[in-house]
DNA sequence: TATACTTTTCAGGAATTCCTGAACGTTGAC
DNA sequence: GTCAACGTTCAGGAATTCCTGAAAAGTATA
């Protein structure tokens, strides 16, 4: 199994950018291998196709496996196993940002709420609760309107993204429904 | 200067959080620091409070100062410089997500906008351009929308999150505006 | 159950990244 | 100009992460 220069050069950004994010270049490269694949591939496949070990590949699979962005199925009459990316791109999207959010946003949130519990006795412990609040204020609004957001089928959200901002602002603009609660809420706040 | 259990417990999760992004450890709990901190602390104070050689220190501010995310001022009869992260959260997150999109998304499209350039003799590179076209699509579609996005004052983005999809969605229901294009643009795409 | 095929585990060497102290460079005060 | 204070650079040791081959474990077939 030979890699076309066009499959190459896509395998190796990614292995790339997979360096940058938490993930190594490995799995960032079997991750891009499968997604581009026109089939399923099975373990040596990928292996001999990159040129890394088979149990590199095992371990780079199962870490896939983990972030829930391969598929493993079956060949009738064939015992190894394949592996695919799934196709739709938006549930690919989505997958990961669930995952990341898993994994970062959510102990970010316990460790930022238990913080906030404490009873500061000094000015500096003061001072960094109200920095910490703010953030645990962005953090969970971005996250809770990305989650509702990402319940939208593909159409609608695609619909929304072209519109882009400034039909919703059109939307505050009428002031009616809900915008009063949320300045009320707003000039609580200090 | 000595840290609080409070702000000790911040800084070593995002130590812990940097380092499962690009970022190490000793940068992600200098930016920490600087987060909650009440004023902007020289080099020293920083090694000091975070027991890391000054030199570490000078090369992690150099590094947070490459993402705009540190702003170096001078203290009057102060030789030293001293470093703040800025205030404001939403700011700081307009930051980091635009220098990401600088180091990460953009180099990305720019290979997707070459591979599909090229005119494919075979049908793995067929299939492989196809599925570049949908990452490309989807990539460009969500980086423009969320630059657009961005540009709102944070109190509309504010008011837009609470709103949540559902209105948003009521926007899409009067089928009225642009919606028309959307659906035509879409019926010509496979 | 024995066999052949497949996947997983893991010790340890390879490669990479991190971190430090020492040397060097720069700047302002005197 | 000299000196002290401060910032930067960098060689190389420390720590971590990556990757491999060998061995073990698992599994379908006969």
């Amino acid at each position: 199994m030979n890699l076309t220069p066009l499959v190459q050069s896509f395998v190796l950004h990614f292995g790339e950018m997979g360096s940058r994010w938490g993930i190594n270049r490995t799995v960032g490269q079997i991750y891009a291998l499968l997604f581009v694949s026109a089939r399923p591939l099975n373990a040596d496949e990928i292996a001999e196709a990159l040129a890394f070990s088979r149990s590199n590949v095992s371990m780079g699979l199962k870490e896939l496996e983990s972030w829930r962005l391969v598929r493993l199925l079956h060949q009738p009459g064939d015992r190894r196993e394949y592996f695919s990316a799934p196709e739709d791109v938006w549930a690919i999207f989505r997958t990961l940002a669930e995952e990341r959010r898993k994994r970062e946003v959510d102990p970010t949130l316990t460790m930022l709420r238990d913080a906030l519990l404490v009873q500061p006795d000094n000015e500096p412990d003061r001072h960094a609760q109200k920095r910490m609040a703010s953030m645990h204020e962005l953090i969970e609004l971005s996250t809770s309107w990305f989650a509702d957001v990402q319940k939208l089928d593909e159409r609608t959200l695609r619909q929304l993204m072209k519109l882009g901002s400034a039909a919703q602002k059109l939307l505050l603009m009428k002031d009616s429904l809900k915008p009063a609660a949320t300045r009320n809420k707003k000039a609580i706040e200090p």
